[in-house]
Order: structure tokens, then C-alpha cells, then sequence
DNA sequence: TAGGCCATCTGGTCCT
DNA sequence: AGGACCAGATGGCCTA
């Protein structure tokens, strides 16, 4: 936890507050409110920024929970948790295509077969199913990050 | 001790 | 006017 502090740049906004309007320094009730408020807001809008970063840094731990670790002890700092989640889903998404593109060709044997070859059907299509589920937990399990 | 990472403060800008 | 978001500055902590 960081020291509160107030800089030498608040401290000059608010002495400048206080030479005000006409000239003349205001009087100390008015000076001094202004201060005071000055001070509140500013003190109320760190404090919102400080829940704002705490929100990120939760939704930033959500993330590494679902991206892929490969076995590092060590925490994945912000910069490399948005790279891992960027190729994480595009590895995803390259074998959500796969795979969509697979069942496309496993509806169209089976079409075909039920119309025109039944009797050579079984055999083929059980081989795909065999076939097919291997290189998806092979892609999976051999992902890596890419770099970007 | 230098460099990386992070938390916090701050002022500016945009939006409601 | 006030809140949300952003980027720069600063300082602390940790590790090689």
C-alpha cells in the first residue's frame, strides 16, 4: 500500500485558487472551502480510480484462471496474459473451423451413404470417427502461443 | 544494482 | 458538474 500524498502541482492549483476573481487574495472562509473541495473531489476521484484498477486487475485474474499456464509457477503478468489469450482463442477458433469443417464432410458421407451405398457405409464412416477425434486432442494438447 | 512489474496519484478529455 | 477512462509520473518491491 502506497502513502497517500498530495504533490507540488495540487498544492500550486490550490494556492492559485485562492488568489481569486479580483485581484486580491479571497477572503479565508471562501479560500478555504474552495480548498476544501478541491481536496474532497480530488481525494473521491482517487479513490474511484483506485476500485476502477482493482476491477481491471480481478477481471485481469479471470483471465489467467481460463488461459493456459503451461505449467509456469509464476504468474503471468498483465502484457503476457492479453498475448496468451489472443493466441489461445485463435487456436480455438482455428479448431472450432476444423472441426466445423470435418462435421460438414462426416454429414455428407453420411448422406451419401444412406442413398447410394449402404452396404460400404459402417465400415468407412466408423474409421473417420476414429480418425477424426485424434488430430483435435493433438492441436489442443500441442497449442502454443504465438507471438505477436 | 538495474530492470521489470505494479499500485497509486494526477490532470486531461469525453460523456451523461 | 461529476463520473469514467486514459496516459504519464513516481516510487516500492522483487529478481537476476
Amino acid at each position: 500500500m502506497k502513502p497517500c500524498k498530495l504533490n507540488s502541482s495540487m498544492d500550486a492549483s490550490l494556492e492559485t485558487d485562492l488568489q481569486c476573481r479580483n485581484g486580491t487574495v479571497c477572503a479565508a472562509k471562501c479560500g478555504s472551502e474552495r480548498v476544501e473541495s478541491t481536496a474532497k473531489r480530488r481525494l473521491a476521484a482517487n479513490a474511484r480510480e483506485r476500485r476502477r484498477m482493482q476491477g481491471l486487475n480481478t477481471a485481469f485474474d479471470r483471465l489467467r484462471k481460463v488461459v493456459p499456464q503451461w505449467g509456469q509457477d509464476k504468474k503471468l503478468s498483465k502484457y503476457e496474459t492479453l498475448q496468451m489469450a489472443l493466441s489461445y482463442i485463435m487456436a480455438l477458433t482455428r479448431i472450432l473451423a476444423e472441426a466445423e469443417r470435418y462435421s460438414a464432410e462426416k454429414g455428407w458421407i453420411n448422406f451419401h451413404c444412406e442413398h447410394f451405398h449402404q452396404e460400404s457405409c459402417h465400415a468407412y464412416t466408423g474409421q473417420k470417427v476414429a480418425a477424426e477425434t485424434d488430430p483435435y486432442a493433438q492441436r489442443l494438447f500441442s497449442f502454443q502461443p504465438d507471438h505477436y
